[in-house]
RNA sequence: GGCACCGUCGCCAAGUGGUAAGGCAGAGGUCUGCAAAAUCUCUAUCGGCGGUUCGAGUCCGCCCGGUGCCUCCA
């Protein structure tokens, strides 16, 4: 399946073509550890966690390499503010990130290089682009120089007069030219600090990516990604600084992801209107919030809403009550070449016919829920016959939800943690519950309906639905 | 001010120029003692006005409305 992908770079989507057959090279931006990850970086997590899993369901060997942001202003600013060293506040922040995001079922990528374990990286990137000619020493302040590099403003769609125009450029008089940014901070005194040829100081935040991303990538890789807010200056500095050392383009895909909105704004830590994922879990259950960031395609905004998130758990608790009856039936059974079945079967043709046109995971879960309805009507024939049919549409339904990283607990598992999440709030009395159930199968048995539906109408006023199966009677919370 | 992007059913959301996927909600049928679940059927001409074209949601222009970037930010 021949993938497209949009590149931020050309506007436009383009033939996938890796650097070496393949294999391919990846690179996304992770986070700044001073605080828990908000919903916007759940979103981040998920889109690129979602690609990272399709080109290896594709067959490519990926490397995949994230960063963390170690060192940085606002980790200073946050263990000054409670009186901790910076490294406690990051290694906080870091397994907070683990653990918000192992929940959202986003895997390891092969390397997860940390800003502080590549200074040595970054000073010999920097001394090279003084060499050339690119940066330049301002007494203990390394700055690049942007007028050295003609291309500056391609990514982002900016040309440097229009930038200098604008209201809000940095006014810094040991800047040759407003635009430069800094590649080595001197730092003050009590300010964590690293020897360099320069100085004591610390490296500024876009020299990192370029050095760990030439480090474990190569000069020049496939595929950068990160939210569109980092286009300008992150991944235009990015550029700058590693064509400036090696004089090639150090990235053939840029991939930005769109924000996520609250009431049609941006959510962000500098506007104060965000959600850390850890207060989503509160409520929701980690694989909706997965559902909901995947339902729309990884450009566009999407809005963040209860309702938005409720709609996903109902899609997602259907498919694992799909999911549930037909593993039941299926149980045992093993079809030859069950595998090849999959993988030629018309449902897996056009979940990649989506999925390799720039990632379309909105189509892909269309086309899930479609075969979610084959695998309802296969379950309730319940023909021995179409066994095979069943089998392979389960196993299918599966597959996908690997790539998409869902469905991955027993349905079992899901329903009685989606119980626990709706339960808190409600904090039913399960002995009264399974009373009035026994109630009600009492009166059914003596066809005494009126007695019956009241002890219904009883159990709908608290929350819970009943559903009279075969095996007797379930009940669920609404 | 500069540069991008967006405006599709009540809500969410796809849509390579050929006559609108999917989900939620809603209506009706099957099933059920009644329900629930499942399943079937039904419900939009795509912000407005022009233009290009045999044909436009899909390309162009203008207008209206919304958002983002231009400062740290996924």
């Amino acid at each position: 399946m021949k993938l497209r992908l949009y590149n931020s770079l050309t506007r436009q989507k383009e033939d996938f073509v890796p650097l070496k057959e393949n294999h391919v090279g990846m690179y996304v931006c992770g986070v700044t550890v001073y605080d828990y990850c908000h919903v916007g970086h759940a979103r981040a997590g998920a889109v690129f966690d979602t690609i990272y899993r399709y080109l290896k369901h594709l067959g490519y060997e990926v490397n995949y390499a994230r960063n963390f942001t170690d060192i940085d202003d606002k980790i200073i600013n946050r263990a000054n503010e409670q009186g901790v060293p910076w490294q406690e506040v990051t290694e906080k922040f870091i397994q907070a990130f683990y653990e918000d995001m192992g929940k959202l079922n986003i895997e390891i990528p092969t390397v997860e290089p940390k800003a502080t374990d590549h200074i040595p990286e970054m000073i010999s990137m920097i001394a090279s682009l003084i060499e050339r000619g690119k940066a330049y020493n301002k007494g203990g302040d390394v700055f690049y120089s942007v007028h050295s590099f003609a291309d500056y403003g391609r990514l982002s769609g900016k040309n440097t007069d229009d930038l200098l125009t604008g209201a809000r450029v940095d006014i810094n008089e040991d800047k040759r030219n407003p635009l430069d940014f800094a590649l080595w901070k001197k730092s003050k005194p009590d300010e964590p600090a690293w020897g360099s040829p320069w100085g004591p100081g610390r490296p500024g935040w876009h020299i990192e990516c370029s050095a760990m991303g030439t480090k474990y990538l190569g000069e020049t890789f496939d595929i950068h990604g990160g939210g569109k807010d980092l286009i300008f200056p992150h991944h235009e500095n990015e550029i700058a600084q590693s064509c400036g050392a090696s004089g090639k383009p150090p990235v053939k895909y840029w991939i930005h992801n769109g924000f996520v909105n609250i009431d049609k704004e941006k959510m962000s830590k500098s506007l104060g209107n965000f959600f850390t994922i850890r207060e989503i879990y509160k409520r929701h259950h980690p694989e909706v919030l997965r559902l909901f960031l995947i339902s729309s395609h990884y450009r566009n905004p999407i809005d963040f809403s209860e309702k938005n998130i409720e709609d996903a758990a109902k899609v997602l608790t259907r498919f694992y009550e799909g999911i549930e009856a037909a593993e039941e039936l299926v149980k045992g059974k093993k079809t030859p070449s069950l595998n090849d079945a999959v993988r030629s079967s018309a449902f897996m043709q056009k979940f990649e016919e989506a999925m390799s046109d720039d990632f379309n995971t909105a189509v892909a879960i269309a086309l899930l829920n479609e075969e979610l309805r084959k695998i309802n009507t296969l379950t309730k024939q319940q023909n021995s016959g179409q066994d095979a049919e069943l089998e392979i549409s389960l196993a299918a339904m599966k597959k996908t939800g690997k790539v998409l990283g869902l469905f991955y607990r027993s349905p079992k598992e899901f329903q009685s943690e989606m119980f626990q999440l709706k339960n808190q709030e409600l904090g039913l009395d399960t002995e009264k519950i399974e009373a009035l159930i026994a109630d009600r199968n009492a009166a059914r048995k003596a066809k005494d309906w009126g007695k019956a539906d009241q002890c219904r109408d009883d159990l709908t006023a608290m929350g819970v639905v009943l559903e009279d199966t075969a095996q007797g009677t379930e009940w669920k919370i609404k």
